[in-house]
Order: C-alpha cells, then sequence, then structure tokens
DNA sequence: GTCTATATTTCGATAGAC
DNA sequence: GTCTATCGAAATATAGAC
C-alpha cells in the first residue's frame, strides 16, 4: 500500500479512504486488467467480416495492445494464481467490458464453430471443435507476453532481438494459423 | 513460511533450520520447478525420431506432464513476474536438469531450424522462423493450463468438461501444427 | 478530502532447552 | 535435529487534527 501511495504521490491513509481495503483496491485493479485483457477480442470475432480477415485482426489486436501492455498477461496470471477467488470478479471484468450487443459469449462461440463446421463441410477447411480452435489463436497471441523471460532465456533474444521478434510475429502468425486451418 | 510448515506438519522453526531464509526457500523451490518445466522437452527436441515424431512426441509429453503437475506453468510465471531476478535461477535449473548431452540450447535451436529449412526447400513445408515455431508449440501445450479459470469462463467448461477438452486437444493440436507446417 | 501520528496485526527470524 | 517461546520489523489499518 505504501508502494503504490509512494509512486501516486499521496499518503498511504488516502488510499484507505478510496477503497477499504488492501484487497479491495487489489481487487478493482483486477478487474480494470481483465476488462483490458478480454475487451476487444470478443468483439472483433463477432464482427461481420470474412472469417479470414477476423482472424488476422484479432492476431493483430492482440499483438498491439499487449506490445502497449506487456505485463497484462503475466499479472492477470499471476494474480489468477494468487487467489483463486478472482475467477469470480473476471466474468463481471468481462461483462464491464463492451460485449457486443445481442450476443453473450456462448451464443459467440457457437455462431463461430458453426462457421468452421461449414467450411468444413465445404471441403476448405480441416474439422476442428470450436474450442480448441479459440484456446490455440489465444494462446499463441498471449502466451508470449506471459512468458517473455522464458523465451529469450530459452531461444536467446536479447531485448532488441524481442522486438523483431513480435515484429515478425505479427506477419507469420496469422499465416501459420490460416493454413492450419486450410485442407 | 508457517504456512508451509503447518502443511508439511512440522514447525516453522525447522524451515529456517533447513533454508537459510524465506527467499532462499523460495528459490530452491523455483529451482526445481523450472527443472520439471524443461526438463523433458528439450531431450525429446533433439532425439532422433522423425520430426513429425518429435512433433507429436513434444506435445504428449507437456499435456500429460502438465496434467500431472497443473499449477506448475501458473507458478512459474506467477514468480517470474513477481521477482524478475529469478531469470537467472532458470538458467541454472535449465542445466541442472539433464540436458542432452553434446548439445546446448543454441545449437538445438539452429539444427531444429536447419531441418525446418530443408523441408521448406524440398516443398513439404511453409517457410517459418524456428523461434516462431518453437513459441508456437510452447504457447499451445503450455498456455491452457496457466489460464485454465480465464478459458473455462469464457468459453463455459465445467470441470469434467476440463478433462474432456484435455483428452482431445492431445490428438488434435499435433494434427493442428503438423497441417500448419504442410504447404 | 487530505494529512500526521499511532494503534494493531502479521510474519519472518532467532535464542535456547531438550 | 526438532521443538517452544519470543523478538523485532514491516505493513495494514484507524483516529483525529486541519
Amino acid at each position: 500500500m505504501q508502494e503504490i501511495a509512494a509512486e501516486a504521490g499521496v499518503n498511504p491513509a488516502l488510499l484507505h479512504y478510496y477503497f477499504r481495503s488492501k484487497d479491495t483496491l487489489a481487487l478493482a485493479v483486477f478487474r480494470e486488467a481483465a476488462g483490458k485483457l478480454f475487451g476487444g477480442i470478443l468483439a472483433i470475432l463477432a464482427s461481420d467480416a470474412g472469417l479470414e480477415a477476423r482472424i488476422e485482426r484479432a492476431v493483430h489486436h492482440y499483438i498491439d495492445t499487449l506490445r502497449a501492455n506487456p505485463f497484462l498477461p503475466g499479472y492477470v496470471i499471476a494474480e489468477l494464481n494468487f487467489d483463486p477467488g478472482r475467477i469470480t470478479a473476471l466474468a463481471t471484468g468481462m461483462t464491464d467490458a463492451h460485449t457486443p450487443p445481442g450476443h453473450d459469449r456462448r451464443a459467440l462461440v457457437a455462431k463461430l464453430g458453426a462457421e468452421l463446421a461449414a467450411r468444413a463441410a465445404a471441403g476448405e477447411f480441416i474439422e476442428i471443435p470450436v474450442e480448441q480452435f479459440l484456446v490455440n489463436l489465444a494462446s499463441m497471441c498471449v502466451f508470449p507476453f506471459a512468458a517473455r523471460p522464458m523465451i529469450q532465456a530459452v531461444v536467446g533474444l536479447g531485448a532488441s532481438d524481442w522486438d523483431a521478434f513480435l515484429d515478425a510475429r505479427r506477419v507469420e502468425l496469422p499465416r501459420f494459423i490460416l493454413n492450419a486451418l486450410k485442407r
């Protein structure tokens, strides 16, 4: 608390005036972070562009916003690890952010699944369960930011290499994912 | 410390006898965890089986060992997030684990990259930088465990659904990755 | 609403008997 | 090596003046 107060340039007592306790403050921060993490992505996947375009936009959105907030994934995972009770706050954090009107999350997933199935039936795509596809997409976008230190250590990337890695990833990843879908 | 001592059924003072301080204990735990996380995978990728077989084995290895230690990824990420200084311990944790003899990590990555390039030159695979491929593979294997609560919330999976999800993932993921590589 | 001063709790660490 | 008892630091939270 005092560390936060110091960095904010105010008195520790003031934090307790606005937030009743340390835990209340932590919860508020977590809500905002979760909102940032899930805010835009659902709207993009629910938009009415072509499937390929939506996938590319989703990847770009993730990489661009996470590049601006590189600690977001690590923080959310760490916090969820620290207190599993935060999961409930996650739900409210997601609905607080602008959910596309007329679509709850379950319906959105189902709609995307129907699209994938249709393309598979047309012989264009391989068959793949929606959940698996969504997790693949999110994993490859988000994980690199959460695991940056590990990746840099294992592959051997310096600080400036990391930037180049992300530049390349922005164009390579959509290509990789779309090629994975094509039969 | 007292929480750990209680769960271990011993006295808090005993922990200070074996580990000099709280931080020393935390470091020891982190080292062991990092070893578990990186131990087997490098050896598998360095083995002399066919590329396709090695990829499938890597995925199975990750999913199976993480299923037995589901909190490992979240913990390592959380700890790395808490104290960036742990990165150095990561390096020693990796070499402590059995690194395949005759191969350091950099050489291993380079060798794998040469294989991918050769298959691309033969017209069988698309062209893809090694680091991107390795990160894709690791992301899709590890991230689901680190982000399990989020995934369950977004996609809407109950506890038993999660088990079925992992069963499916074990067979779907190698297929997805190999199809992504094929031209 | 914002500060100073202080109360209260928690927790890591040590001393010392056995 | 393992315990009981306790010290001392640190940090959350509150009281109360302005």
